[in-house]
DNA sequence: CTGAAAGCGCTAACAG
DNA sequence: CTGTTAGCGCTTTCAG
């Protein structure tokens, strides 16, 4: 391993003048040292270690971020905006993985095993001296068990934190649906059908608020029984549908893509054409949700967004020493596509 | 920041008789002043400095991983397979993500931007001290830039370096194609349409070649005009499905799910059973595949495993200070869901 | 312009 | 059983 010190032997300075110039300290040495420092450096290809420069100046320039899964799918988007985020500004990422949807495959409850696992995760990354910490849910909720004892910024992505504590960011769930629905409205649909997750998800109950909302805003009922309770997966859209075309809803509005999916399929096998008989919305825009004819609509949750706000809040409170506890809510993308057609008697809005 | 030296000062003893103690090395105090450290230890929340120590130990047990693009859909699996065994292992993962599909959405490309971007991460996490380096393609390819000048164990996950210079695990695409194929004749199929990806991609030439193997081992034609290329999306997929359900054939094997969903789009609309007037297979294992009614057939590449392995090469190589460069290719999964149905005449193998 | 010295927090001989 | 000493590789006053 080359160090500062073989340098400074082989010039014959001190590694004091070899960190300087190396540092581009201007005026640290001579032109010609300085070129000739440089040059040794070079041909032996030498490498500051890291970890010594952080030890000495107690600033590590790493954060830590917490998925609770990393392979459920909107978590590497999140990932991914933080690192941009990181790398814009000279940070490295340390990554660690609870593994939680596939160790415990459970939805909604958090139990003491998770807290245990957090805490260990938090104490091995500030043990590595991260500057700061995110969290980065797999769905959108309360998280109950909080982290003991952080010193450095925390802050939740598509989740937060009981009680507010610490600052987190989530993208506004209310606010799409009510566009969506209002988009729906608008394009003279009267008879909505509506496609939720199970109950109990934040997801549902945040859509559920913005859906009935716009319904009551522009005077229509929210029928109770064209809201139905699916599990998020393709199946119970595709039968779900079945009870909506019954009811004879002229839209369909999915809480995810991929029940949207299973609205798709069943309209081919009644032959009822999405975009024309019947429209329809997803949610999530997956990659799937591009591939239908006609196209299926659906909303984009800014999940690279999400991902760069955490970072830049992280990184803010670490330059200030400021704390933070807001709840951020970012705006979705909504995407129409040739799933939603026209139903005469279409209102202006 | 409460270090060994406070907790000595506290204890009155020297911090060699801390560090001891507090690494649990036998007999290093007596029994009350051991306990009496600890003690202190744990009320101060006591913390070691993991860079601290890395640095003194010259051992920072860390692993870099560096992936082309995160947000691919095998990736994460395949990090989560990395964490998994790093974790056992007692090893932290630092991770950079290069962004390839997003910053230039080439496919097949190596720019020499891209091996700038690779030696600047490769030097950086050399500088971190990481042990060991993964590289996580987010297809498989052959990688023809080489990072300069690796003084630690470095292995390719999901693609492999010119020259084999560098181990690399990946999974046996001609196998999978092989076995799903002879699954296909085996249910009595004899004419076999096949909806490949883009004729340059590895994937596609080597489940082709797998499928064209077990065609000619069962004295079947694989008439060329049965295979058609699309480009991994649903509406190529839709759009063959039907040339091929028009050539007649009684099964097709689309080389992903996504293009594989398009087929059930079209067999739907032309009011053809899956399943039972025709059969398919896709790849890949993606969720949506899941949820179709009757289930998509498909192959599930062993990403976790890759994953896995990968990391045991690593930890293994710094051990055992060897080097490799083998090529491993890991069996898939071959599931078998009801979108395949027996032909009459079917034969056993 | 250059260097000596101190020290980040920790571990590891070695001596007592 | 306990402490002294040295040093990992680097930065940073401060003096010359």
């Amino acid at each position: 391993m080359v160090t500062i010190k073989k340098i400074a032997q082989l010039t014959r300075v001190s590694v004091a003048t070899v960190s300087n110039v190396l540092n581009g300290k201007a005026g640290a040495a001579s032109e010609a040292k300085a070129r000739e420092i440089m040059d040794v450096a070079r041909n032996l290809h030498y490498m500051p270690n890291l970890l010594a420069r952080s030890l000495k100046q107690r600033k590590s320039n790493t954060i830590g971020i917490i998925a609770e899964d990393l392979t459920v799918f909107n978590t590497p988007e999140i990932v991914d905006g933080i690192e941009t985020s990181c790398e814009e500004n000279g940070y490295e990422i340390i990554l660690a993985n609870m593994r939680l949807f596939k160790r415990y495959n459970n939805d909604f409850t958090d139990t003491p095993r998770h807290h245990e696992l957090l805490d260990a995760m938090v104490r091995n990354m500030i043990a590595k001296q991260v500057e700061g910490l995110i969290y980065v849910g797999y769905h959108c909720r309360e998280i109950a068990y909080l982290p003991s004892r952080v010193q450095v910024p925390f802050v939740y992505a598509y989740c937060y934190p009981k009680e507010g504590i610490y600052p987190s960011v989530m993208y506004d769930d209310e606010k799409a649906a009510f566009d969506v629905t209002e988009l729906l409205v608008a394009r003279g649909h009267r008879n909505i059908g509506v496609i939720c997750g199970p109950a109990a998800s934040y997801h549902t109950q945040a859509r559920l608020r913005g859906f009935t909302r716009a319904m009551a805003e522009h005077s229509l009922p929210a029928r109770s029984e064209c809201i139905l309770y699916g599990d998020w997966e393709r199946p119970s859209g595709y039968r779900l549908a079945g009870t909506l075309f019954d009811l004879g809803v002229s839209a369909v509005f999915s809480f995810n893509d991929l029940m949207a999916s299973g609205v798709y399929g069943l309209a081919a096998e009644r032959g009822l054409q999405i975009g024309k008989d019947i429209s329809l919305f997803g949610f999530d825009n997956r990659d799937i949700s591009q591939g239908y004819i006609p196209g299926m609509s659906t909303v984009e949750p800014p999940l690279h967004e999400i991902g760069r706000r955490c970072a830049e809040i992280i990184l803010g409170q670490m330059k200030h020493h400021r704390t933070g506890k807001k709840r951020i809510y970012l705006p979705c993308t909504i995407h129409e596509r040739n799933s939603v057609g026209v139903v005469s008697g279409s209102l202006e809005l």
